[in-house]
RNA sequence: GGUCCCGUAGUUCAGCAGGAUAGAACAUCGGAUUCCUAAUCCGAAGGUCGGAGGUUCGAGUCCUCCCGGGACCGCCA
């Protein structure tokens, strides 16, 4: 249950009831479009609304006033402890204790519950589709991890949602990837080498892949074609990759190949439903401005109109020679995309694509003739650090980390919850030694240990008063001993949740459901010490089996709180440390 | 030349849909050990939200321009 939304509910049919005696004139606006929320400042109480503010005008009367009344008949309310005017208008009121006890007994039937916000409508969830030329990055790690918590995030609201892996097996890296496959398996059959050439993939993990197909060669006598070679290095690429994403938890639905979709002539379907539109033309670019022109040559090709749809030139669908571009491809791709899945499409891309997402956008627009819902959440960089040191990555250099050595190194589980502790947009920086490191600076051990925490209190407890082994205890468990302030402010936190992850859905974020869980976990710690210094404030309090058991419901609460928020995350939460 | 992202406390960053006196953490300083784990907690101090305009009852948030940092962009994938 939301209750920022329930809470909305109960101030139109104030308004109404306003409306109703003629009091204010003018439409009541829908709760959607009253906004509560909690306040910054906690002494304005547990919920604000700019209510009077934003509607006063329209219903014909000034704001303070509006404020005044809608105060007034909110404090008459029986859920409502107090309630007053502040500033311009704001009205700020407070829960009664009863009501945030109430809350919890909800909280504990139903744990955190979700609005079934997508209705079971699809969204396709695209992320990693890393080029199957080599392992998987660090750089790639940050996709992965943002794609996988946002497909989950969209699952929990109620959407079908299928997890896509674009495979880029088309085109001039494969004929190179194929070339030094090749060569390795010319290795593997006794030909002495030399140095990889230039130009081509020197790494070590194409190696066995030479070896097998070496193998293969010799049980089937006769050398491979080109081809067979191409699909050959491929498909064992894809299977290094999927390794690599198992190792982070991450499975995807549905693998596509751009180079199946090219021999089933999807590029030539989306490009004759473009130019049945009139978005394509031959024509000649405009000369590049910028340094390097100097070989540049005006030539014919065919065009895709994207200044039509606000980009700053038209785009080459078609090389000089008759080829499709990569972009051609991509249209095709998220045109066939668009029509198998009949809903959402989320595209979760690195860094390297941040000026090509207007684009792609504007094409699909284009080709679905509007219809077509992409949204692209393109992550900044991660840099990686040991200490204060950068390990410095470039995959020019052919120097890069693998996500395989990060995740060996730290766990799935650190390697998670640090890539989602800034939004998408933001650049990240990844510190090996802090990521594991059992301190304050690690979000991630402030969290499993206040985990870790409500595991040992509960165990503790149910030693002491055996009742308590019963989870169905709390449930019925008297919840009025709950009045403190910091408990109620446990309460209110755990109800944040759904509104959090709602948020957190809506702007494609997933990091705030780290800073939630981290705001949670420290409610706990906070509560988990006022027992230090006074023993009645423990959790549990030897002798009275009702104090205990309404505290302890609460620390349950938290225990499936920080469950749920990990989850999403893809965090396995820790039982003890 | 262009596109995208970032700029908030000494540092790393939050800031939810435009709302009140801009919040945490780290570092600094001062406290808490007969106690369910002190791996934590409580408190203090710390700010011209890069700059200038604009929109608004109200701007860190929206718009324009500028400055600084980053990622990219040519019939490459």
């Amino acid at each position: 249950m939301n209750l920022y939304l329930r809470e909305a509910e109960t101030l139109r049919r104030i308004l109404d009831e306003l409306a109703d005696k003629g009091a204010v004139k003018g439409d009541v606006p829908p709760a959607e479009k009253i906004l509560v929320e909690a306040p910054r400042d906690e002494k304005f109480g547990d919920f604000s609304s700019s209510l009077a503010l934003v509607h006063a005008s329209a219903m014909g009367v000034k704001p303070p006033e509006l404020a005044a009344q809608v105060a007034e008949k909110l404090a008459e309310m029986e859920h409502v402890q107090s309630a007053a005017v502040a500033g311009p208008g704001f009205i700020n009121w407070k829960l009664t204790p009863t009501a945030w006890q109430e809350t919890l007994r909800e909280l504990l039937a139903h744990s955190i519950t979700f609005p079934n916000i997508g209705g079971g409508r699809r969204v396709n969830v695209e992320f990693v589709s890393a080029n199957p030329t080599g392992p998987l990055t660090m750089g790639h790690a940050r996709g992965a991890v943002i794609g996988d918590a946002l497909a989950t995030l969209f699952s929990r609201f109620g959407w079908q949602v299928v997890r896509e892996y674009y495979t880029n097996d088309a085109g001039g890296q494969i004929e190179i990837l194929a070339r030094t496959v090749e060569l390795r398996m010319k290795e593997a059959q006794g030909t002495d080498i030399g140095e990889i050439p230039a130009g081509l993939y020197p790494g070590e993990y194409l190696k066995p892949i030479g070896e097998r197909l070496a193998a293969q060669a010799e049980s089937a006598g006769a050398a491979p074609s080109g081809d067979e070679i191409a699909r050959f290095a491929v498909a064992e690429m894809m299977s290094l990759i999927r390794d690599d994403l198992n190792a982070v938890g991450i499975r995807h639905d549905r693998f596509s190949s751009d180079f199946k979709l090219r021999e089933d002539g999807a590029v030539e379907e989306a490009v004759k439903q473009l130019e049945a539109d009139g978005h394509l033309y031959r024509g000649t670019l405009p000369k590049p401005k910028g340094e390097d022109a100097a070989d540049w040559e005006p030539r014919e090709q065919l065009l895709f109109r994207a200044t039509e749809f606000g980009d700053t030139d038209d785009r080459p669908m078609q090389r000089s020679n008759g080829e499709w571009t990569y972009f051609a491809g991509d249209i095709a791709y998220h045109y066939d995309k668009h029509k198998r899945t009949e809903g959402r499409l989320i595209d979760v891309w690195g860094a390297d694509h941040g000026g090509y997402n207007q684009r792609i956008a504007s094409a699909l627009k284009a080709v679905t003739r509007g219809k077509g819902e992409l949204d692209i959440v393109v992550c900044q960089i991660v840099r990686l650090f040991r200490g204060k040191d950068e390990i410095r990555m470039s995959k020019r250099a052919g120097e890069f980390v693998s996500l395989r050595q990060v995740v060996d190194e730290v766990g799935a589980d650190a390697l998670r919850f640090t890539l989602l502790t800034r939004k998408p947009s933001a650049p990240l920086d990844f510190d090996l030694n802090a990521a594991v490191e059992k301190s304050l600076e690690n979000p991630l051990f402030y969290v499993q240990y206040a985990h870790a925490r409500t595991h040992s209190v509960l165990r503790l407890a149910r030693e002491q008063f055996p009742e308590l082994r019963d989870e169905n205890f709390f449930a019925q468990a008297d919840l009025t001993p709950l009045v403190a302030p910091a408990e109620l402010k446990t309460i209110a936190a755990l109800a944040a949740a759904p509104r959090v992850f709602q948020a957190a859905l809506e702007a494609l974020e997933p990091h705030r459901i780290t800073l939630w869980l981290r705001d949670l976990a420290g409610e706990f710690h906070a509560l988990w010490s006022q027992g230090r210094e006074e023993t009645q404030l423990r959790f549990i309090v030897a002798d009275d089996l009702r104090l205990t058991a309404a505290r302890l419901a609460l620390v349950l609460a938290v225990q499936r709180g920080l469950r749920v928020g990990l989850e999403v995350i893809g965090v396995r939460p820790l039982d003890e440390l």
